[in-house]
Order: structure tokens, then C-alpha cells, then sequence
DNA sequence: TATGAATGAGGATTCATTCAT
DNA sequence: TATGAATGAATCCTCATTCAT
């Protein structure tokens, strides 16, 4: 499965055929077929395998958060750790994100791990907004999509650009997205994004 | 080439054989191997049909914006106008630029067209706070990924779900980068981001 | 399809691949793709066309014959005839019948044609018993059934002995099954049995 | 060596590989190979363990009957009770026979059973019809095929239609070849076939 | 221009067999 | 005895491309 991530990585889903990933550790292409019932289930087990343990690097810090505003940067800014901890992690998901449509053209087991992370931001954002700290007026959906695309944007990026500065990113889109969230309260309207509230990153 | 296009979208670059598109429009395979080189070139005529077409559509809103902040507006709303009214273009070209890398890995021609588009509007953005129509406090380059992301996510939102409201989605992000840019005088501080300065969309 | 029903009667359904098809006729495996949408289409277009020529030929001297016992010799040495001229069909025939079975063990298209065989056997047969032609007490379905078997047995006689004279084992059986059927009128009762009503083989 | 027979029996020849005779009985694939040669050996072994079988059950009635009529017609119906008892044996063996041919194209293990069954029985009914007991004017290898050809047929039926009644078909098939081979003394011809030598089936 | 036959490479999958444990 | 990992061959299929007509 690491070499399958790590071939679909560096060479993308199209290309990435069970001969390379087999090549890549130096085994035959039939053993993977022996390991797993088919690219299907090799594919579905990658993203299983990854969503499983992005959540559990992501998880500790955004319940650490106790505001809407600090929730918010602990997501973005722990996706982007984990990104910056494996890039090819995230390249993979996005490319098998792109590619993994069965015969019929209907979605793969990857989207529905998409979808499912769109909506759990969304009740996030919907969850604070009633709890008046974040701004009412946005649409939470339409956040969420953005803020998932600021953060999957990383995956592209380091395709061509593997020296890109994670971190400077994710500060960055940190304070882009609590200027659009924050509640419009004069004591919280800040030039510099405060985040008082936590810590880890 | 339309043809190329609407296959793309709606089967995805990997299933868009040269024999699917010719079926589409009822030749027989070999003509397209006769008007184009290869496969590589009828893809790369596309990219730039559509990226002139993209181009001819957005600038004249952005030329008729004055400050900064409608420029963005203005930028993101004509982005996503053309999206809705030829949305297989769009998907086409998320299509297509993740997964035109040639035999090298090497990223393919719609890759250069998405980093200029990147760079434009890094300058852009660069230009109006050099002008102090938006707060000089962000990089131009992270803010530039991010919105292009945001802008780009519709194309894969429209492959699960092509009734999105992208009007909607529009404005919501639009206000979103909005108040993530403007210049922090109080004057301009509104909960409703004011574009007095254009009517086109 | 020539090219399959040699290659099939040669070498056996299970060593009948696309590529040694191909090679027979000195032509690409690609090519058999080309013109047949899988391997299921080429063996169920190669069952339709023997099936179609095998009724050609046998239907006009059936047709010829008045009595039930005409009728019945007339089916038996028309079959083997046809077989006698072209052996790999029927061996391909049999080949076909015995592995043609779809991935979820359900008979394929060759069962059909060799139940539908059996069955219009069985009719005729029940038809002459009804007419007081054929001896009333026999089970039109074991005879057809044991018909067939006989008249089949020469594909897979023909795999191991391609010097198996067609024609006498087809009057031996043609009597066999005369004496097996025959109504009881002592008139009727020869040890070599008659056949005035036709001259054709 | 039972799993082998149905396995063979139930999912075709093509598809009972060695992974799903394993399989049935709980065992790993190298098992098999650990226990036999190789999948000929086993397929042989499986031959000759069935035939050997089906010998020992055949001959003791076949060896009770004294009239040329009734070892025929015991030597059907033992042969069709013993399909009865073991449906399976006969369906492998026939899927065996039709399959089993080695890299060269030459006959394998089955056929050669095959072969001698025809023979003994073409010996069985030359002896007979020597012996005055038999018709005299047909050719005893033709019959032979024809007769085991009836019988073997049931393993194609047995195939389609689990719930042939193979008893009924048997006195059938019985009555049919007792038609086509019995001396023709006045006496002995009746419309009912007689058997008063033998009782067992 | 346009067709369609034809090729050859590449890919996923199945399978008999081997081998270290 | 028994397992399960591992291999390499074989097979069906897709596809971009070429070429004669």
C-alpha cells in the first residue's frame, strides 16, 4: 500500500499500473493481485488507510480548540501538518480523488471520503455560527468547499512544486479564513488574527 | 475538439478515448488521428481553445472594475459566470490537468495555463496592495492559490452534483475573499461587503 | 470464425485463446478484438452460423421425407452428412457446448441451441407417435435425448479417430433407431429396415 | 480428491482451479501440490479412482445377467444407477474428457478410460451376438458408441437439469437398445421387452 | 477528407507451481 | 504435513497510432 501511494504520487493515477507499483518494491506484479482482490480493492484500502489515519492527526488538536475561530484554524492548519508530514499522502488522495470512477462513471470509495469530509466542515461551521462565533451570514456549505479546496490546493501545488513552504501556506489560509468567518464584533475586529485559545499545531 | 471536451466531462480524462470521441460525433476514429498529430496535441488545442475563450469572457468585467476589491469580485464572478454557462469546460480542464503529464511525468500544457492563471492573479493581487486597495498583510501568492482553488472546486462539485447553484456559490465566495482582502479602514468595515464600483457579473 | 472453429476443434476449447486464433490466421490478437466485441461475442457469433448452415442443411431432406420413419433416418444421416463435411464444426460444436459457461456458472449461448435441438427432436418424434407412425410406448424425450447423444458422439469419436467413416456409423444408427421406434404392425417387421418414402442421404 | 470431483462437477473443468478445490475443503493451495505432482496427477488419479469405483459397482449385476439382453440392459441401468448414486462422478468425468488434453494436443488420461469402455463393451456385444444371442447384423462398435453415448449423456443433462429422472431414462434407453440389438426369433418379439433373467438394477 | 482494417504495447487478472517456514 | 507468500506465464481487453483505399 506505501508503494502504491508513493507510485501514484510521483507519477499519478493513469500511470500508476500494478507493474509499477510493483516494480517500485521489487515484486511481481501477480503478488499484488494475490494480496488484494483487485485495484479496486488495493485503491479502496489506500484511502481507507489514509483517511483513517489523517483523522487521527487531526482530531487531537481540533477538539483541543474550544472557539468557533480556534476550531477552524486547527483544522486547516493540522490538515496542513499532516500534509507537510506526507505529502504523498495527499497527492495520492487527490489523485485517486480525480481518477477513481468505476465503469459506469459512478463516483469511487474516494469521493464519498470527499463528501464526507465537506460535510462534517460544514456542520462544523453551521455548529459555531449558531453558537454566534462565527459570522451568521455566510453560507457554511459554500465555506466548507472553499476551505477544502484551499487546503486540497496543496496536494496540486506539490506536484510541481515539492519545495512549497506548508507552513507558511497554512498560516496564511489560517488568517485568510478567520477574517471570512469571524463575527462581526468591533472587539474582535483585528488587523492581526488573534488565536489566544490554543496552542498545538 | 467539442467533442473532446464533453467526452472529458462526462467520462472522465482516463475513459475519454480517441474512439469515444469520434463515436460521439459519428467519425470514425482514424479522421482525428488525421486533423491532429496525436492525442497530445488535439488536448493541447483544447486547453488553449479554452483558455482563449476563458480569457475573452473574463477580462472585460475585470478591465471595467476600478478598485481592488471589485477586481477580485469581478474576477471570481466572471470565472465562475463562464463555468456556468459552459460547465464542461471547466470539468474538461480539471480533467485534463490532472492527468496530462507526459511519459516523463512531466507536468503537460494545461499545467503551464493553470500557473500563469496563478501568477496573473498574483500580480494582480500584488497590484492593489501596492495601490493600498487591499490589506497589504497577506501573500499575494497563497491568496491567489487559494482562490483559484475555490473557483477551480466547482468543476469537481459539478461532476457529483450538476445542479449546484453556482450563482450562489459565486457571491458567497466573493464576499468570502472580500473581507478576507480589504483593507482594514474602518470605513470599509461593513458585515454586507459593499461593490458600488460595477453592475456587470 | 473459420479461424475459431479450427483453432477450437484442434486444440480444444481451453487452449483456443484469442492469441492462438489469431496466429492461425496469421493476424494480430488486437485484431479479433477489433471486429468481435469480447471472446463471448466471437464463440456465440461462431454457434449462430454453424447452428444456421447445420439447419440449411438438414431441413430439405427432413422436409422430403412423408413417414415418421423417413422422417427420423433423414434427420440422423443429414446430421452426420453435415458433419461429415464439416467435422470441426461439429467438434467446435461440442467443444463449445461443454465450456462455454459465464462467470456465475449459468449455461452460455451454445446450451440454448443444443436444448432447443433436443426439444424440436422430442416434437418431431412425439408428433409420428401421435400419428400411429412411431411405436407409442417410448419416451420422446429419452429417444431424442439418446438421438442426439449418438449423432453428437461423433464430434468427440472425430478428436481421437479423424479416420471414422461418418457414413457407416450413420446407417448404423439410423437402423439402430428405426428398430427402437418403429411401430409393432407385423407388416412393418424387417430385419433390415425399409426406406421407400426417399432416396436422398 | 472428492473436492476435486466437485468442484469440478459444479463450476466446469475451465474453472476448478486448484485455489478452488482448496478452497471446498478448508486447505491451502500448496497442499495440493504438496500431495500430488501436479494438477495431471491429480486429475489422473481422479479418473482412475472413479472408474474403479464405477467398475466394481457395475460388474456384479453385469456378471448376474446370462442372456446377451440382459447383461445390455444390465449394464445400462448399473451404469445409469451408479450416475444416480454419484451424479458427480459422472459430471467430472465428463468434464474431465472433454478437457483434459495435454500441451501437445494429445488425448489425456480420460480418454483412454473412454477408450476402454467403448472397447469392452463393442466386445461385450460381438460376443453376444456370436453367441446367437445378439442381432447379428449390427455393427457392434457402432452400437458401442451409441450406446455409451445414451448413457454419458445424462452428464450433460445432469448439468442443466438436476432433477432428470435418471431411472425412468434408464428403463428408456434400456428398452430402446434392447429393441435395436435383439435376435430376431419369432418369439422374442413382443412390444414390451421382456427380462425374466435378472432382477437387480 | 474520411474510413476502417490492422498493429503492438500495456494493463488487470487468474493460475499452477515453488519454496521457506 | 501444512501454510502462505511469491513468481511468471498466459489470457482478455483497451487504446493510440498507422496505413491502404
Amino acid at each position: 500500500m506505501a508503494a502504491a501511494i508513493d507510485t501514484i504520487a510521483e507519477v499519478g493515477y493513469a500511470r500508476a499500473s500494478l507493474g509499477r507499483i510493483a516494480e517500485r518494491i521489487g515484486i511481481s506484479r501477480g503478488l499484488i493481485s494475490y494480496h488484494f482482490a483487485g485495484k479496486d480493492e488495493l485503491i479502496a484500502q489506500v484511502v481507507a488507510e489514509v483517511v483513517d489515519q489523517g483523522k487521527e492527526h487531526m482530531w487531537p488538536p481540533i477538539f483541543a480548540a474550544s472557539t468557533g475561530s480556534g476550531v477552524l484554524r486547527a483544522y486547516i492548519e493540522s490538515s496542513l501538518a499532516f500534509t507537510r508530514e506526507h505529502p504523498n499522502y495527499k497527492i495520492a488522495m487527490i489523485e485517486i480523488a480525480r481518477n477513481d470512477v468505476g465503469a459506469d462513471g459512478q463516483p469511487g470509495p474516494s469521493s464519498a471520503a470527499y463528501e464526507e469530509a465537506i460535510r462534517n466542515l460544514e456542520d462544523l461551521l453551521a455548529h459555531f455560527q449558531a453558537a454566534g462565533q462565527l459570522r451568521a451570514e455566510f453560507d457554511p456549505r459554500a465555506m466548507a468547499i472553499a476551505i477544502r479546496a484551499a487546503i486540497d490546493a496543496v496536494g496540486s501545488r506539490l506536484t510541481f512544486d515539492r519545495n512549497l513552504d506548508i507552513d507558511h501556506y497554512a498560516t496564511e489560509i489560517a488568517n485568510l479564513f478567520e477574517l471570512a468567518t469571524r463575527s462581526d464584533e468591533p472587539d474582535t475586529h483585528r488587523s492581526t488574527p488573534s488565536r489566544p485559545e490554543r496552542s498545538a499545531s
